[in-house]
DNA sequence: CTCGCGTTTGCTCATATGAGCAAGATCCCC
DNA sequence: GGGGATCTTGCTCATATGAGCAAACGCGAG
């Protein structure tokens, strides 16, 4: 395009979009006819110079939703826009929202759900509405017992899950990692337990989020890591965890010794699953949502804008004033 | 409007901005006629949801324009945007280059323009095209002969927008500032002065900028004002500078014995004038504007919008990834 | 239950806009 | 300076969209 048209395609779209006049106007006032108006127009939007933002907490971006479906296979992405947004948590809750935005609108609506337990779930379940479905029930997937402090927030997150869908809530009454292989294997062999992680295994869709490999992880806040084996992890290539299994950036496990001692559903099972609905949002989240869509852990993500591009290999740059 | 319209609204906006899918295609989507589809997105509209930006360095902001000439009187406002801008720099260059812009489209085209000088004007004179219009005569308004460094930034100015407009530069052969009242007196009085000083009051248009009231002061940098003597001035009530006058909020002089000693036309003049053009921008120079465009020194003010927004007292808000 | 009022809905019609095409302008290579 | 090749321009026509209106709906008072 040469300089002057540019230029006058400037002044084209300020009428246009700022003043609303129609292209006819603009032709009279800048001495164009209206197709060369609309010529001018359809190129300032080709330049890139006419941005059109959805300024709104529950705002998606659709192309970049396409996009991420079709660069990674995944059969179904949810990308929230981060327009106007500050702080992580604000765009962690505004993923949790998507999250049961998406959960309410599925068809078929799954008679059984298996859940990891976590923040982020904690969030989803927050954000659902009561009533959101009818008779759907709830099973852990992984061990949920907290060892301190934040007690109780797995079994709230499910039984808030189902309670919303007038269904039924199966928890699974073990901890996450056992310290020594033989208690783990003694406790999957209970009943009780075993019965869960069957119905676990058969469930019709999984809801899970994934922890960063650092302190803030919800396995170190509950007591089940040290912040040192963490680091240990961390050198030996772990960028987070999927229902309490460390992978490194592959999604391959980490430790396998670790891993044998803890109790859930393996993560070969959630990538055979049908439909498994990862949730990652933030930007200490970015390496360890490639490392689970990369080695198809879900078939459904939900996600911020910013981890999408860091999915896609386009860092967004800082603009605006 | 209710909240699932509101939700609604936004949907049928990722498709139609998004997607560039039709109303009718939305309709299709979402399980509605493409008439309630056109009222969502009229809502969206209305409610602020879609923010349309023109995104480029000459892009101006027309609604703010009007609203500047509604609320100020003046006879035309140019408002450059500050969308992707970073530093105040740049927005200096947007506003020179509109300024150059304006004066090149200014009809009908003046035969002589009064001139002050300083950073912005130099601005202004670099971004005009060579040819801007033929046969402008370009006078200084007021003193410039340099005292330190800056040498003769200010004739070249002078001399620069004369010589693309393939007109004569008239310089006032003057300091802008004299030590004593008697010095300037003599000055003034002399024939090639006084000479000047007529043309320069009977030009057919002014263009000039203002100065903010501190170190950084075009004055202070030329050495003819002290900093100290700045402070004392601000102490006095002083916003900034006009052609080398001192004023207050209110556009009155704040020292008359040192306006006595200032050289060039004075301020009554500008505001009796028919067509003065002010350029002003920057945060620093918010004050200034105000005082400049609240007691009728320019009829044409150019500026950026962060400046006519303080204006018109609506501060902006920080917003933005 | 029924009536009246205000809101929402689906429509008709006028207008605005984009696609596609033919004529005209411009370039540039010889 | 001639003559294709390419780009630009103004147009016709089909489509998308907004204004305005009447019917349907919902809601509360009697």
């Amino acid at each position: 395009m040469i300089a002057t048209d540019e230029l006058l395609s400037i002044r084209a779209a300020e009428l246009y979009y700022e003043e609303n006049k129609t292209q006819d106007e603009i032709g009279t006032i800048l001495r164009l006819t209206r197709w060369k108006v609309g010529r001018l127009l359809a190129q300032a939007k080709a330049s890139g110079f006419i941005r059109i933002e959805i300024v709104h907490p529950r705002a998606r971006r659709l192309p970049i939703e396409r996009r991420l479906r079709e660069a990674t296979g995944l059969s179904d992405a949810i990308v929230v826009s981060s327009v106007g947004v500050s702080s992580d948590e604000e765009l962690q809750s505004r993923t949790a929202q998507a999250a049961a935005d998406y959960l309410t609108g599925l068809r078929p609506i799954p008679r059984t759900l298996g859940i990891s337990w976590g923040r982020t779930l904690h969030d989803v379940s927050l954000h659902l509405r009561h009533g959101w479905a009818h008779g759907v029930d709830v099973v852990q997937i992984n061990g949920g017992v907290s060892l301190n402090k934040r007690a109780g927030t797995a079994a709230t997150t499910a039984v808030t899950i189902a309670a919303k869908a007038f269904g039924t809530a199966t928890l699974l009454p073990s901890p996450a990692i056992l310290e020594r292989l033989i208690t783990k294997q003694a406790i999957e062999s209970d009943r009780a337990v075993a019965g869960v992680l069957e119905l676990a295994a058969g469930a019709s869709a999984y809801l899970y989020s994934a922890g960063q490999a650092d302190d803030h992880s919800a396995l170190v806040d509950s007591g089940y890591l040290s912040p040192a084996e963490v680091a240990e992890l961390v050198r030996k290539g772990a960028v987070g965890d999927v229902v309490g299994r460390y992978i490194d950036r592959f999604g391959n496990i980490v430790d396998a010794e670790l891993d044998e001692r803890t109790l859930g559903l393996p993560l070969e099972h959630l990538r055979s699953a049908k439909l498994a609905i990862a949730v990652i949002s933030g930007t200490a989240k970015h390496a360890v949502a490639r490392a689970v869509v990369g080695s198809g852990l879900c078939t459904v993500l939900v996600t911020d804008e910013d981890t999408a591009r860091a999915l896609l290999g386009e860092e967004e740059e800082e603009e605006e004033s």
